[in-house]
RNA sequence: GUGACCGUAGCUCAGCUGGUAGAGCACCGGGUUGUGGUCCCGGACGUCGCGGGUUCGAGCCCCGUCGGUCACCCCA
């Protein structure tokens, strides 16, 4: 812009939030913050900015580049913004040591920051729904940490045939790469691959592959077992014989499954062994949650890291837990019509407007002061005009359930009070104006 | 960091092989000096992102730049 007047906007891939974009938002933060209360999760909060090394610690030296880091003019330390939330967790964790109660249930929604390359459904700043449950093993707390997940979910209005939780297990694919002859060092390679199958073309993913000791039948089987999607309501025979294994193979997939199917989550879930979760220290179970075509990129994702606040200089103790952005899950909910902000902006129980005279002038205020004490959400207008269709057209605008007029019968004490919905209107007391709206809402 | 596409009114967009800009919505006013959200009539509205070049003439073509979108990389 060579213009003098320099109008700076905002940086890329951050968002401003007028109203309806703020209704919005809060709109996805009351579903993440009353599910996560209603199962048992407290709130927490730490800094927007850590020192940089809590990032490498866990990411090595290449996340710099990811990350906005600053240091203070004429300081010695590096800063960065959090671009997730799990080292501040395990930060917090390892700090209070063994004087934590256990086990801890813990949610935030922070601002997270990323220095990438904004595009659909990725921005540098948005909203994360982090999930944590620290000191319980097995899948009963994987599964309270999925239920969670798909309670805010169906609370915005979304259904299993919109979203599925994908899943597998890391200890039931290990155990499967090595029945087809991959080494136990060759699991964690063997991972990579299993993620990154879709980018490679087919001769590139066998060559890595036979690299991992895996002879040309065995790749193929590899493959099938990647691409296998199976419902959880599926029997573990069906599992077993759809990655050609044994039970004792898939464990862990049958227990999540017994425990899925008792909390009446089956059919939000699906096994998805391809899902491994670029992370390196997941350490159990792992899922992402998509939107059921795939048509997005994943709205959460997580699973059991069993020694991530060891590596923070923690106590060793089990612990899963899951991410969710704000950014594909608004996508998929405006995609099926489930986020129309200016329905979700509040309406006004009351629109009060003065015919002009000298009572209803001075009557006014004390009836907007006295219903907004009694919590009537209530407006007037700041219009000039005495016009009542002008101010009716004011009180239409911002979806007022009523207006109420005030005119000189407030020498009987009495107001018209009109149902803007229906267009029916009638004389009633004063007196009774305020409990008449409550009663309405 | 790499690549593709796109920048025209507040918003969504149209604008022919180059001839100095249009629609809908929104807004304001009137129809209605006390009855809105529908309807009818009228009005206001632009440095065509910015800078340069080609041309008698550029919204249109060329170069640059800034911004946006999407994909790759990466995805915690």
């Amino acid at each position: 812009m060579a213009n003098a007047s320099q109008k700076i906007q905002n940086p890329k891939g951050t968002r401003d939030f007028y109203p309806v974009e703020m209704a919005a938002r809060r709109h996805v933060e009351s579903a993440w913050r009353s599910a996560s209360i209603d199962c048992g999760f407290d709130e927490i909060d730490g800094p927007t900015f850590e020192h940089l090394e809590l990032y490498t610690i866990k990411s090595g030296e290449g996340i710099v580049n990811e990350l906005f880091s600053f240091t203070r003019a004429g300081g010695e330390s590096t800063y960065a913004l959090r671009p997730e939330f799990t080292p501040t967790l395990a930060r917090m964790v390892a700090a209070k040591g063994a004087q934590l109660p256990m086990p801890i249930k813990w949610f935030c929604m922070p601002s997270m920051f990323r220095a990438e390359r904004p595009q659909r459904g990725r921005l540098r700043e948005f909203q994360q729904w982090n999930v944590d449950l620290i000191g319980v093993d097995g899948a009963a707390a994987d599964v309270e940490v999925i239920s969670v997940a798909v309670l805010a979910l169906e609370r915005l209005g979304l259904k299993p045939t919109d979203v599925q939780v994908r899943i597998s297990h890391r200890v039931a694919m290990g155990s499967l790469l090595r029945r087809l002859g991959v080494s136990d060092e060759g699991v964690g390679p063997a991972f990579e691959l299993l993620d990154r199958r879709d980018k490679l073309p087919a001769e590139e993913f066998a060559k890595r592959a036979a690299g991992l000791g895996l002879s040309p039948e065995a790749t193929d089987r590899f493959d099938r077992v990647a691409r296998t999607k199976l419902p959880v309501s599926s029997s573990v025979a069906d599992l077993t014989a759809a990655v050609e294994a044994q039970d004792s193979d898939i464990e862990a997939l049958a227990s999540l499954r017994e425990r899925l199917t008792s909390v009446g989550l089956a059919e939000w879930c699906s096994w998805d062994l391809g899902i491994v979760r670029g992370l390196a220290y997941y350490t159990g179970t792992v899922f992402e949650i998509h939107e059921a075509t795939g048509a997005e990129r994943a709205v959460a994702g997580g699973g059991r890291y069993d020694s991530l606040v060891e590596l923070f200089g923690g106590p060793k103790m089990p612990a899963c837990g899951f991410g969710m952005g704000d950014v594909v899950l608004s996508l998929v909910l405006a995609d099926r019509g489930l986020l129309k902000a200016e329905e979700l902006l509040p309406r006004p129980d009351a629109f009060l407007l003065s015919n002009g005279s000298e009572i209803a002038e001075r009557t006014l205020p004390e009836v907007l002061g006295s219903l907004r004490r009694a919590g009537v959400h209530a407006r007037q207008s700041y219009k000039q005009t005495r016009n009542i269709g002008k101010l009716l057209s004011d009180a239409a605008k911002v979806r007022a359930r009523f207006a109420v007029i005030l005119d000189d019968k407030l020498n009987d004490g009495l107001v018209t009070l009109k149902d803007l919905a229906g267009g029916t209107q009638s004389d009633i007391r004063l007196d009774d104006l305020c409990g008449l709206l409550r009663q309405a809402r």
